[in-house]
DNA sequence: GGTGGAGGGTCAACAAGTATG
DNA sequence: CCATACTTGTTGACCCTCCAC
């Protein structure tokens, strides 16, 4: 099925068809109208690859995900793959793994086809190195930002994000807020926390239970430091949470205790996670990342690059708060 | 870079360079050498699109999911992926997100792109009609079956999953066993209260409180069912439920209602999704479906396809019980 | 002066598009 | 509007040139 066999039920040569099929060259209304009708007929789809190595461009572009595809890396994916698709531009999937020989491999592979650019993702916000390119294409770092500041990276603007969900907090009128986050290691857990201090400061505020509380993303952690919460400041009346799983961990933990959330403690969560945010009881009020705007906005980026107009550094997209009824 | 580069700095035609390369032809050790050592110079990768031009074969397949990249279908993506990436195959990811638009945008691309195979997978495991093809490449449908019977289709076997579960309960010693489950419509609620009624009636036993429980895939729905179930029969000693967040819902009101897990009442679930099955109080007993070995079992058929040895049909893989402490 | 094999060059072909006569 | 030549990168069939015997 080429465009040979397209021309030759029209009718007409090679080189007529592939006039009239990208509306170019003058002929006649009647020829293009024939010609058309054979493609449809056969079900002609030009072959990108014979197309890409004349112009020079593939069409296509890699999404590298570098721990493995999560519930973070995944809606990045899917924006960026809507963003691409609606732009003609195919997209690899490639899962390292968080492994460094798949990665090279991977690495290797697109560059055999040649892509026009890559997209890496990572499940957490931790900066990481950049690639070791053998290829010479456009790369933007979506989530995990590269360490080379002279790189293109998008990501979430946490510490906003943390800042929209103490304000409301404060805005609700709390004054005693307490902060439960993951491991101190993690750089989401640190700009949540610095976030946490500067927006309690600024209200002239103390974090509730004198400091914030590291621990691990998960709900036991969040069960667990509810009660160290309440037994160092036992008229807290806010809980922040750094993810949801955390803040559904602390609404078991307060409604087993007979706290009433949010008569006597408000909740915020983190990531929008929507079985967890949903889910808790009562639903969880949490800070959106926006993912999948992210992953958009990162192809968005990568198209830029790849027509030379790349604009090297950190972006920052806002997140979003999300109002239930744990507030 | 292209492999005329390669032949100018190794001093060779590209015709010997290509050669050299790909060890065919007769040629000495020394300008095998000299060539690969040029390739390595210049970090020359062949240009996978020519060589598909010639070979008729592009080592690409389409992932085709067919409602949106969710839970279910990810793992079986991510196994496919890393089934063909084993065999130099690189994977179009093609999320359609529902839209039947969308779907016949991405076929066209896989068209012209002239993707070896297809792999289609969704959410749920209801059969689902065929894609009507343009183009004229193997099609593999993984998670949900096609409704034709002379496709390839791979799917979990629910019913040996179901089975295996409500087994482990009667080898527990349990008796009065009642099952909670998601809407009648899905063909997963269907398939699997269908084995928990056989495999009851094979041990003598009759499902506790009368009938199977239809209701949602959700907590709320696990919650609201088991003060039913031990309403319309107070001695129930077991429950099969049909998702794991049915299963952690039954176990949340259980708890609220003071009966022991798995004392009183034994429990066990379906999916192995973590964040509901290791969180859930007590940890859940439950049915994996193995979803990343399907989407390599997927890949391999795809492969089969490819290379002229399809073997139509809907093959089924088992199911894994994983014992927790629910039971 | 053939023969044969080692070593490597030449050219058509793949699909599509552009340019020119 | 057709015919033809040429472009892209790569491969493989075919061909040519040595040198030894």
């Amino acid at each position: 099925m080429t465009i040979a066999d397209v021309a030759a039920l029209a009718g007409v040569s090679v080189g007529t068809a592939s006039k009239a099929l990208n509306n170019r060259g003058k002929l006649r209304q009647e020829t293009r109208a024939r010609v058309a009708d054979a493609a449809r007929q056969l079900g002609f789809r030009p072959n990108e690859m014979a197309r890409s190595l004349l112009s020079g461009r593939s069409f296509t572009v890699g999404l590298l995900t570098t721990d493995h595809v999560g519930r973070f890396s995944l809606p990045v994916l899917l924006g960026a793959e809507d963003a691409l698709g609606a732009g003609e531009i195919s997209v690899f999937l490639c899962d390292t793994r968080g492994d460094a020989i798949r990665e090279r491999h991977h690495l290797s592979a697109l560059a055999s086809r040649r892509v026009d650019g890559i997209i890496v993702t990572g499940r957490r916000t931790d900066s990481r190195p950049p690639l070791r390119q053998f290829l010479d294409v456009p790369v933007v770092y979506a989530m995990a930002p590269s360490e080379d500041p002279r790189d293109v990276s998008v990501v979430p603007d946490e510490w906003q994000g943390a800042r929209e969900g103490v304000r409301h907090l404060i805005a609700a009128g709390r004054t005693r807020i307490a902060h439960i986050t993951g491991p101190a290691r993690h750089h989401s857990a640190q700009v949540r926390a610095a976030a946490f201090r500067e927006t309690l400061a600024e209200a002239g505020l103390r974090p509730a239970g004198g400091e914030v509380m590291f621990g691990e993303w998960n709900e036991p952690w969040g069960r667990q430091a509810v009660r160290h919460v309440l037994h160092a400041e036992p008229r807290c009346d806010a809980l922040f949470c750094g993810s949801d799983q955390i803040a559904r961990g602390a609404a078991d933990g307060l409604r087993e205790m007979g706290v009433d959330v949010p008569g006597d403690i408000a909740l915020v969560g983190f990531d929008n996670w929507d079985v967890m945010s949903t889910a808790c009881r009562p639903p969880l009020t949490t800070v959106d990342m926006e993912l999948g705007e992210l992953g958009r906005v990162a192809a968005m980026s990568l198209l830029e690059a790849i027509e030379g107009r790349a604009r090297p550094g950190v972006r920052r997209l806002p997140c979003r708060l999300v109002i239930r009824d744990s507030t």
